[in-house]
RNA sequence: GUGGGUAUAGUUCAGCGGUUAGAGCGUCAGAUUGUGGCUCUGAAUGUCGUGGGUUCGAUUCCCACUACCCACCCCA
């Protein structure tokens, strides 16, 4: 073989795009139920968009990002989030001065992180994901967190967790800052050298430290929810009184942080346990300073991003993938040089009736070709040979009851129960 | 970027310092010359990951490289 998929990528092969179509239709559905208009953003962007944007100090920009020059000697990058895109064709369209809320979402959308792969993990992955902008009420924030919570619940999962926090604001995150700083400095030399690096840039990332000596450290520290301010604890009770109002369980959990700069007040995740360790399914909040930041108007933000391959990943660890729904209905078998094009015709005629069809192309066996539709799903199959030739019929067999009867050439489509 | 494991047929995996490298599943065919799933029989398919070393001899032992899997970091 000459070379192979690059690492940390994946193919769809022909028996798995049928559960990736089901869940994108369930996603479609969703979305389309709750207001929301899909947009297609390019699969890369001038790298400043995520410089400033995601923020240069997140891990994603300082070492993740799919990054070169171009033959014009423009500094691109392969998209590493789906909300930095959006907010641009938002600004550049100005979407903004249309009716407010705008509610978008975008599927299947393919995002880039230069990673060690693992479990889970992709260096090209694909995100469902919503977006609004223009409300401020956190029954916006409610409205998609009931939207990704109700639709993984709709594909079948169990055992998911809903974690919510508030992160502040700029009024309210520096007194925090301060606070957390103060309960750490004693013990700063403790701490692993990230987080002390963390300790200067945005020391509420220690909370999100993994290392168990950090943690330790971090036993009685102070909340960032005893220092929201009056808007934003408004914010966050809002948040949860919408939430119970639409009978969605969820924590509060103050130790999700998350790792894009720009979330402001509400930050969210969904979690399932994988048997190895928590997985984060769906992850996002809301980002009232992101467009300002980026050029634009002052407009308030929120938003959310899923992974499909999480999804699918955790449909098949429960059991629940929607089964393979195989190539074809109805499968029709010649017999002889002289049935062939009569059954080529009447499989076309099927299909231009809507019917799954297909017939055999190799001059095999009838017993080979019989098991070839069985392979291929085939509810139905049509013989046609010297006999049904002679009498313009076919011989339809409906393979769960092994029930046959002759059918007029012109009249199979009508029998055809699927 | 750090650490651990693995690499043999399409696939899942056995195996051994020595003739011709095996099995299950899958594929194809026959048993049934016009009928699938089950059963039985048979057949095809391998640079034993790549390169080097040790050796009379390496798929087997050693080293390097590469790829994959897992964990950390981080995140969807």
């Amino acid at each position: 073989m000459l070379t192979q998929a690059p690492k940390g990528t994946k193919d769809v092969l022909p028996t798995e795009s049928g559960r990736w179509q089901v869940i994108e239709a369930t996603m479609r559905d969703a979305c389309a139920r709750a207001g929301y208009r899909e947009v297609r953003t390019p699969v890369f962007e001038h790298t400043e968009l995520f410089l400033r944007g995601v923020g240069d100090t997140t891990d994603i920009v300082q070492k993740e990002m799919y990054t070169f020059l171009d033959k014009g000697d423009r500094s691109v990058t392969l998209k590493p989030e789906g909300t930095a895109g959006v907010v641009r064709m938002v600004l550049e369209h100005k979407l903004y001065a249309e009716a407010m809320p705008l509610k978008l979402y975008y599927l299947n959308c393919p995002n880039f992180r230069y990673e060690k792969p693992q479990s889970g993990r992709y260096r090209e992955f694909h995100q469902f994901g919503v977006e609004a902008f223009g409300a401020p009420e956190a029954t916006v924030d409610a409205e998609q967190i009931a939207l990704a919570w109700r639709l993984l619940l709709g594909l079948g999962m169990e055992g998911l967790a809903l974690h919510i926090n508030s992160i502040g604001c700029p009024a309210c995150r520096p007194v925090y800052h301060e606070k957390l700083r103060q309960f750490l400095s004693a013990r700063l030399d403790t701490l692993c050298d990230t987080c002390k690096d963390r300790f200067a840039r945005n020391p509420m990332r220690i909370l999100d430290c993994k290392s168990p000596d950090c943690q330790r450290q971090l036993q009685g520290a102070p909340s960032i929810l005893d220092c929201l301010c009056e808007g934003c604890q408004t914010h966050f009770d809002k948040l949860q009184a919408a939430l119970t109002a639409m009978d969605i369980p969820f924590s509060v959990d103050p130790g999700i942080v998350r790792g894009l700069d720009y979330y402001t007040k509400t930050v969210f995740e969904i979690i399932t346990d994988t048997g190895s360790g928590p997985l984060t399914l769906c992850g996002g909040g809301r980002y009232d300073g992101l467009v300002e930041q980026l050029g634009g108007p002052s407009l308030p933000g929120v938003g959310f991003g899923m992974g499909m391959e999480r999804v699918l990943m955790v449909m098949e660890s429960q059991g629940i993938l929607p089964e393979d729904p195989g190539a074809v209905d109805v499968f029709v078998c010649t017999l002889g040089e002289a049935a062939l094009l009569p059954g080529l015709a009447l499989t076309h005629q099927l299909r231009q009736a809507g019917i799954r069809a297909d017939a055999d192309h190799m001059a095999r066996s009838l017993k080979a070709q019989f098991k070839y539709a069985d392979k291929c799903g085939a509810k139905y199959v049509a013989v046609l040979g010297e006999d049904e030739l002679q009498a313009g019929v076919v011989t339809l067999r409906n393979m769960a009851t092994r029930e046959e009867q002759k059918i007029p050439l012109a009249d199979v489509a009508k029998a055809i129960h699927l």
